[in-house]
DNA sequence: ACCCATTCATTGGCCGACCAAGTTAAAATC
DNA sequence: GATTTTAACTTGGTCGGCCAATGAATGGGT
């Protein structure tokens, strides 16, 4: 086994690195790397759990928002979740398709529009409620109080830095915690 | 107060709420929120560090392993980092033809394929260390020893949970990390 | 040998998300 | 009042990322 033909002699395991000694390319970053994968992995639970009321992952925001504060601004909207303004449109585009979402112009602003969740939408408001409960249930598994709200508080602060940090243009929305 | 007849009549500043009175959506689930949001902004902030050197958000974690690792299945690679199968066909699809990798049939198995990086991509190696270090650094601004340590702690956890949570069928790997 | 279940990789479709340009309308300036 | 600037979307393009389904080769049963 192994001397592969290629040329290669792979010896079990220990591939040959490609590149000269330098270990391993994520001890640069740990906590960057720490934070991609529970990312996508969030995401993905995420995903999962909205996927069973219709919604996709990230449209949940734009929804709370609006059964939270009723009719709106698009560029309101836009400034509070703090995406691209395109990003927004589109996915209004398919929210509106999907009859979750209104939009109507704006009669004291001939550009805008104003955006609110429609009547129906309203009863995915408490399972969406739910599955974040569940998201967040299943985030914490293995932690106690304590820990939860440390980790909550470090993540808020580095949201706080990377937030000044990429606050070169898009506005930065670190909504005021009130508790 | 502010009886919204459906025609808008916005008091400034408090909108109406459209649907009963839970307060917030987001107090659901603080973390799984302040995870999100670190997500986005920690993905920004790569980007723009890897853009300049022509790398997109993502294909950091690709390219190191085959740094690291050299000449590797495709499957194993998939497998290491986690992602979805197609995913990862189209980003070295994307890189093959950026010149970064080279990919080449397995002649043990035919419908494998090998990948490896490029001798040309080994000259990003360092850019992408130093960016990676410069991510971790404006990561953790305003993090001290003890806090960053905690936090790569508790994600490392959290990590954990949401592995085993969404592990349905993605091969979840969660690197035994040596240190 | 044959069939069937696995595995490997790809394609197509869709969505979130970015950037870059462009369009229209409101404000600000002159 | 006409011109410039700024604001509010929109469109087109590209990528990462997922799912679902497909094609092709391997391997295990019997």
């Amino acid at each position: 086994m192994t001397t592969t033909t290629h040329g290669v002699t792979q010896e079990q395991g220990a591939a040959a690195p490609r590149c000269p000694g330098p270990p391993s390319a994520m001890l640069d970053g740990p906590v960057s790397h720490a934070v991609s994968k529970v990312a996508r992995l969030h995401r993905i639970v995420a995903g999962r759990l909205l996927r069973e009321l219709g919604l996709h992952p990230g449209q949940e925001f734009l929804m709370m928002h609006l059964w939270d504060n009723g009719p709106v601004r698009q560029s309101e909207l836009i400034k509070t979740v703090g995406l691209d303004p395109s990003t927004v449109t589109k996915m209004l585009q398919r929210l509106e398709q999907a009859g979750h979402v209104r939009r109507c112009p704006d009669p004291a602003d001939r550009r805008a529009s104003l955006v609110e969740a429609t009547e129906t939408s309203c009863g995915l408001l408490q399972q969406v409620r739910e599955a974040w409960a569940e998201l967040e249930r299943r985030t914490l598994t293995g932690l106690d109080e304590a820990e939860s709200a440390e980790l909550l508080r470090l993540l808020r602060k580095v949201e706080g830095a990377l937030c000044t940090e990429a606050a070169t243009d898009p506005t930065c929305r670190t909504d005021p915690d009130p508790g």
